[in-house]
DNA sequence: ACGTCGTGTAACAGCGCGTAACGGCGGCCC
DNA sequence: GGGCCGCCGTTACGCGCTGTTACACGACGT
């Protein structure tokens, strides 16, 4: 595992521009102050931490794009969301010993690891970082209950044009297109956090495309007809 | 709104035997050395607060049966959890202004409301409240996921069972009868939650009748064979 | 008594699933 | 470099589960 300390300024290929209303952010560079962070980079296709493991730190997203993963016992498996720069990943794990899911990369990443011991510390010392920290595990639940409502109340294709819509907008606040992007992650992956199958989300896209609502070639999409996306899934999704 | 300050001591008909695994359990009798819990009435079907109105406070569920209930701009409605004495409702609106969504009593209930600017007061002077504040969220999260690997892997007969279990899991954590409850909800809301239509949570319901895993009785419900019920949902469930 | 709401059953229709085949792309080895 | 293979994505087709619609029954409140 390729894991190391080094300063924080150092740049990557991968690196991304900053996020200004990530929830964690401003914090990051003040927790920078309070413990030593370490930075670690994940290749795509590799575990960033799995099921089972020891719970010893949160992840905070600097470069890259990971998904997590929910398992069952029998070997079933959910794709709960992904992640891209500015998100933490591993809270769900907090006031337990191991990790409860899996986090893959996606492509490769780099991670900006926080021990959970030191954050506590830190939640001491630091006021705003304890009002910080709670809402970002509030957002995370928000989060987890609009895609419920999505898919308890969707039909297939305007779930996938939700997904796409939430991707563009999460890009667009990173600075950068949402209208023309490439997807991370296969097709899969969508089906599996969209509780559809993989033919179903190839089908969607399809036809998204045939009403010209958006161009798909592989994994590189172009958003054509934004306003009548949003109107075919209700306007949940803010972008622009 | 029936809304009192009052001892905590009292007890109400609704009073249910003490849970000692509650995330805040112990800390709810600790706050009260810290603030003034308010205690207040919700009658069956009323809300305790709905999506828009001001977040002041989280909210402590002494007795009774809520559910939550996320909702779209086009009316949507998705019902995304069902609280009960012990639970914590409201987190998922930390650091925002406002609820964002709906909590209403299926049956009545007795909440202990504690203001938020007091328990952030609090977690200053409390470090172990902190942690389980934190740990309270994270639950949270892990509950909300588990349920989107139930909805997005399992058929409808087999995300039924799951519910069953669950139900009968939380109920056996506060003291009662794993085998034999009251459903508080309708069978809409348990569709809603299953991201299913009450004809199909009947028709699940009436085969696993036949099965002789259950016997219904409209809202009555006793499980007959809890391992067949927890063989045909690949076991994620641990009831007893 | 009446109307309303919640529930159960049935018949039908349709969306999405499962399977399969095909094609493109990239990796790998020769 | 060329050929092979495996993975990913697309499309087609038939079917099954689930949604839809409709109706009947019972509980409950007015």
């Amino acid at each position: 595992m390729d894991t190391s300390i080094a300063p924080l300024a150092a740049q990557t290929r991968n690196a991304q521009p900053p996020r200004h209303d990530a929830p964690l952010e401003l914090d990051i560079t003040q927790l920078q102050r309070h413990m030593i962070v370490t930075r670690r980079k994940v290749r795509a296709g590799q575990y960033l931490y799995r099921n089972g493991q020891p719970f010893r730190a949160l992840h905070f997203v600097h470069a890259g794009f990971l998904k997590t993963c929910e398992l069952s016992e029998d070997g079933r498996e959910q794709v709960t969301g992904f992640r891209m720069h500015g998100d933490l990943l591993g809270v769900e794990s907090i006031g337990l010993g191991a990790h409860t899911c899996d986090a893959v990369a996606l492509d490769d990443a780099e991670i900006w690891e926080l021990p959970y011991p030191l954050v506590l510390d830190a939640l001491q010392r630091i006021p705003e970082l304890r009002v910080r920290l709670a809402a970002a595990l509030a957002e995370e639940i928000r989060r987890d209950r609009v895609w419920m409502l999505v898919i308890g109340t969707l039909p297939a294709e305007q779930r996938v044009a939700a997904f796409l819509l939430d991707l563009a907008s999460r890009l667009a606040r990173l600075g950068f297109s949402a209208r023309h992007f490439i997807l991370r992650m296969g097709r899969a992956d969508i089906a599996s956090f969209l509780a559809l199958k993989h033919e179903t989300v190839s089908r969607a896209l399809s036809h998204l495309e045939k009403l010209e609502y958006i161009s798909v070639l592989r994994r590189e999409v172009k958003l054509l007809d934004i306003p009548k996306l949003r109107a075919c899934v209700g306007t949940p999704c803010t972008v622009q």
